[in-house]
RNA sequence: GGCCCCUUCGUCUAGAGGUCAGGACGUUGCCCUCUCAAGGCAGAAACACGGGUUCGAGUCCCGUAGGGGCCGCCA
């Protein structure tokens, strides 16, 4: 049978990083074994669940390129299919009605924590010769009593369980609804799931999970469970750790592809190899590569391999990316030769499309704000002989370009028996407004003859 | 508390009995250089601890410690 795997986030928020992780495992892992990826979103928590939430989830998935065949499926649409397995469990005998309330349970369950004891249900209706049917009841799964569980684990090898350790759990509430373990061995027996990749936080239902496999006689399904995405205190990765929203990151200008690339080396690795395509990712992903303990989420790495793809990636396409964030500054521009060469020389100095956009500003406004500390330090009277010398040997220039003006900044040191450093710097400013750049004559090349001496003329009335 | 999972540089990890324990991010120094980056070179930095098994253990076994997860008519 061929491969098929689901990610199944629940809608109650953002889509989670740590999540994101998982549902790039299942995808890969579908990819890799040319199966089926599908989406299914666990909205039973009626309450929790938003629509927002879901349309943020699918938006976020298409953002890194997460495709999936079948779905997005929804349990809240699935009901009746989970109260149809669950009564033909009561008659074939594996489950059976609980009309012990939940104040009933919540009581027994504290005397037996008073006793220093795990409450486990008794078994008080489990053989209950008539049953009372105008009483409310929950369904529970009749479990066996001795034995053991085990769990064939892809990634871990064998867990075993004792089975005194599971009691008969509930199945579905009393308001009809599916207990969360019922709904999810329904759904993926349902679907024909063939591989569940999850986090390593379901590790103990999944022998609950495999006892309704066996009560309902389907095939189980093999199952890997990832570790945990921690934060660098080794706690959880959550909100006070920094943003943990897929969203927050787009936001914050990083690429899918670093993201996507960063996710998947966390807690699996091929070799040394450290930096893939989507297409080597699908080709080297297995299981078996995916390591047991928790890893530390790490936002340097992350910056560093969005900082590559965006040095790597052909430059069109990093200066189509930057223009919203051009935007949201209030600077309107479209895609054109200009901007290309633009993304060019700044690119190797930026991390993130939002770092980019804030450092190409100069180059898109008319007027440039400066940097105070810069203006002091270099747009002094020492400057001013030596932009007035520049703007003259400039004005006659034809050919305004990086030979060119290398050659005429060499006249001026010489001339003038000065360093580079000495006559960049100001002119930096005078440019940029401060006294960061790429190299000063890649700048007044893409800024242009016109621009340059207009710049410098002002410059030179900012000093007087 | 019970059950379960995990443990190699600060971090991500390679390592499937014999390695000077390798790579990457970060960090330090140097080179390049008009600033800042990028790049190049070099360095510091790890097998949690204790017992076994073995000629030999990061690798296998058992403990201990530490971290994490689950113990709901939540998902």
């Amino acid at each position: 049978m061929s491969v098929r795997v689901r990610f199944a986030p629940s809608p109650t928020g953002a889509l989670h990083i740590g999540g994101v992780r998982t549902a790039i495992f299942n995808w890969l892992f579908a990819r890799h074994h040319s199966g089926k990826f599908i989406l299914r979103i666990e909205d039973t928590d009626r309450t929790r669940s938003t629509e927002e939430s879901i349309a943020e989830i699918l938006d976020a998935m298409k953002w890194l390129g997460l495709d999936w065949d079948e779905g997005p499926f929804r349990q809240s649409d699935r009901l009746s299919i989970y109260q149809s397995y669950s009564q033909k469990l009561i008659q074939v005998g594996k489950a059976y009605r609980c009309y012990c309330t939940q104040e009933e349970l919540e009581a027994r369950r504290k005397g037996a924590e008073k006793l220093g004891k795990v409450y486990r249900y008794e078994g008080t209706c489990r053989n209950l010769k008539s049953p009372t049917t105008d009483k409310p009841y929950a369904i529970r799964l009749t479990t066996p009593e001795v034995g053991s569980i085990e769990v064939q684990d892809l990634i871990r090898g064998t867990i075993t369980f004792d089975a005194k350790e599971i009691d008969d759990f509930i199945i579905q509430k009393t308001d009809g609804f599916p207990t969360y373990n019922f709904a999810v061995v329904i759904d993926d027996a349902t679907m024909d799931i063939t591989h569940v990749i999850r986090g390593d936080d379901h590790i103990a239902n999944t022998p609950k999970q495999i006892l309704i496999y066996e009560a309902l006689s389907q095939e189980i399904p093999k199952f890997a469970h990832v570790s945990t995405i921690l934060g660098s205190d080794k706690a959880k990765l959550s909100k006070r750790h920094g943003a943990t929203s897929v969203v927050a990151y787009r936001e914050m200008g990083y690429l899918p592809e670093a993201l996507v690339n960063f996710l998947a080396r966390l807690g699996w690795s091929y070799g040394d190899q450290e930096i893939f395509t989507k297409q080597e990712l699908i080709e080297k992903f297995t299981l078996e590569n995916v390591g047991k303990s928790p890893a530390v989420f790490n936002p340097e790495k992350l910056l560093w391999l969005n900082g590559w793809y965006i040095r790597n990636k052909p430059a069109e396409e990093i200066a189509e990316l930057i223009i919203p964030f051009l935007k949201k500054k209030g600077i309107q521009v479209i895609l054109d030769e200009r901007l290309i060469k633009i993304v060019n020389i700044l690119r190797e100095r930026a991390k993130t499309l939002v770092e980019l956009a804030n450092s190409s500003d100069y180059f898109l406004v008319d007027e440039v704000k400066y940097e105070e500390a810069a203006r002091k330090k270099f747009l002094t009277n020492e400057a001013l002989p030596i932009f007035e010398a520049l703007i003259e040997r400039l004005s006659s220039l034809d050919k305004f370009t990086v030979p060119e003006l290398q050659k005429i900044f060499g006249e001026i040191t010489e001339k003038r028996g000065l360093k580079l450093v000495q006559i960049a710097q100001p002119v930096r400013v005078a440019l940029t407004g401060g006294t960061v750049s790429p190299g000063i004559f890649e700048v007044m090349e893409i800024l242009g003859k016109e621009k340059v001496i207009e710049r410098l003329e002002r410059a030179i009335r900012e000093i007087s």
